[in-house]
DNA sequence: GATGAATGAGCATTCATTCAT
DNA sequence: GATGAATGAATGCTCATTCAT
């Protein structure tokens, strides 16, 4: 159950509305959209299956919902730095690390939320939001590039090879995520710094660091 | 319909096997697997229902028997090339080359197939066959990098990022492909640079490139 | 149908529950427990198949329910009699009393519900419901036997004796009912007293008692 | 497998349904009617399951065919005997007996074919062949006391005790069977009179008995 | 006759959705 | 608005039976 403190009578339809968002979006992080049932969805909740539908017209509705409050979520988050005559760079390290962190937080919840038993290891990230999300890296970056970029690149393939990194990279260190707070913010630094730098530089700047 | 020439009687099991195997490849690349039926697959072929499980004990047993053949075949491509004493750089390239080469061949089998209402621009690169694709790369590249790596260098970060580009620059890649057979060639070459190229230098190199 | 005066709507849900129930054990005397489909049971309701699965978990389920509740309507009635130092031969009256009428009860109650097209001669008496009802038996004349028997006679053979005329002797005292009432309490008497006297004196009893 | 040592074009086609029926008589009893599939059957037996309906039309045929055959042979067993102007007390003997030493024999048979895995507890009593079995006892029983009985006896019912008697002590008695062939003889012998004196004398005689 | 793959009706069960209360 | 029982189409799978070889 998300929330039993308040009667159903007492909280607003915005309470409700919420709790169910919640819900499904543990369940289909848990899940995946085809597997997880409309069932699961409220029984997480305080409400009645009916009540559902009071809601969203359907399961693929409520998808979309999450989807596009995700990435409004996230969108908020990327836009706090700013966009205006950024560099590549820059813009590359803040989209990274706004992914990362957006997704450590969104891993915290479901860990939060899960009942204990659930093998977190097991957390979808190919869900709807995630897609919405990187529409909008995409359409960011393709800009920016078009804008500063050589006109050499290939800034489809680049745009594409960029989220690729964010995630695969993201679910490896999702991975590593303990329980201690400042381990997780160095953490994600890392990975921003990784992938950033990879895309940057490459890995031959690694070897060559090493090999002077 | 696969073949209606011969009766289902006439042609030998392992034709009907494969016929089933091939709609099944196609349905789940249109569908995913939760989405796919068993009668979806069926309906495919000119066989009945029951027949299914002449050769399948059931719809797992047949994605996993597909995500097994695409694995091995594309482990023989994968193993054409020289393994010892491989520089990463060569494995890269080879690797790429031969994950390209793969999913191009794939998606033409699927359009072949294909009925031609289908929209393919929904072909689904996150199969099972392509997690077992990848599962084969990660090993390899973590052995690779194992014994040539800079000690400094995260390799799951590195393996998972590699993985990444191939997946999502694939799929981009898919996208531009046409009928011309000289031209798809050149796509997987040009596929394969960008993607080695980023990796081993990032994209200062042609920036840098650019600006002299 | 059992019943359309109400919506299934207002019914309750204790009403339904039953409704199904009586369903159950009409088709079960009819059809036997591997011959029954759920969808024979609710076909006899005003009910929709998937309703079925809102009362019983499976197939099973309904009839280990209908078996339970069976055996407790027959377990009250035969603990209508005095337990407590009854002789064998009072048990033995009551309980052969006790199983007559349940079962020219459950016999009845198989002719109102059933359509009129079926033929009864079939109604089964090996069902699991009987089974349960037996095992409850066997164990009563084993405690009793126990405490008063002459320690030569073999108890489980006994038992086994007194349940087996019980069957077979129901199962032809049942082709023997009418619609009389009075006629059909006067059958369960004398089948009542024929299977206790077998059991106490045989039948030399009889036919001395003519001979003389 | 019944039977190797020939291939299947030499055996006759009389082998060929003999190896069949022996396969049906084993699992019907391990299995029962309903739970028995006709692969189950052939699967026993080393043809192919197309062959089964050169020889039987349906499962139902040859589940009849069995019965027939089992009362058949019950019968002839029976036969053994004196008919003509042979005391109640005789025939009743002479039937359980022959009743109990064909049940062994099933029930040897059915441990000799069956996977030693299966547990024989569970062999079934309620086949069709028996029922078949049954017929002719209670046909036999009747005529015998319609020359004989008192006229008071109801003979229905003191045919259907016996059958009773017989069914269910049989039962019980299959439990207490060892490997020892003389044991097996007694116990077959000791039924015999158990149930003989039942019928007769009730169990008052066996009380009296110690009592004296 | 023997074979065994093909057939398709049928089954238990699930689940998104509706709707009377 | 909230409720939760009812709905029935759809699913994975089984199995008696057919039939080309």
């Amino acid at each position: 159950m998300i929330s039993k403190t308040q009667s159903k009578r007492e909280r607003s339809k915005a309470a409700n509305r919420e709790a169910i968002l919640d819900a499904a979006r543990l369940v289909f992080a848990e899940l995946g959209y085809e597997t997880t049932t409309v069932r699961d969805i409220i029984r997480r909740t305080d409400l009645a299956s009916g009540t559902f539908y009071n809601y969203f017209k359907s399961k693929e509705e409520i998808f979309e919902a999450l989807a596009e409050t995700s990435a409004a979520e996230f969108g908020r988050l990327l836009r706090t730095l700013p966009r205006e005559n950024i560099s590549f760079e820059d813009y590359l390290k803040c989209a990274f690390s706004a992914y990362f962190h957006f997704i450590v937080e969104r891993h915290a919840e479901v860990l939060r939320l899960a009942a204990p038993k659930i093998h977190i290891s097991d957390v979808r990230s190919d869900t709807p939001e995630m897609n919405a999300i990187f529409q909008e890296i995409r359409k960011d970056i393709e800009t920016i590039l078009a804008s500063e970029g050589s006109p050499d690149i290939d800034t489809a393939y680049l745009t594409a090879s960029a989220i690729g990194i964010a995630r695969e990279l993201g679910d490896v260190m999702l991975t590593r995520i303990s329980n201690d707070q400042d381990q997780t913010e160095k953490l994600v630094e890392q990975a921003t710094d990784f992938a950033t730098n990879l895309i940057l530089c490459g890995i031959r700047h690694a070897f060559d660091e090493i090999r002077t």
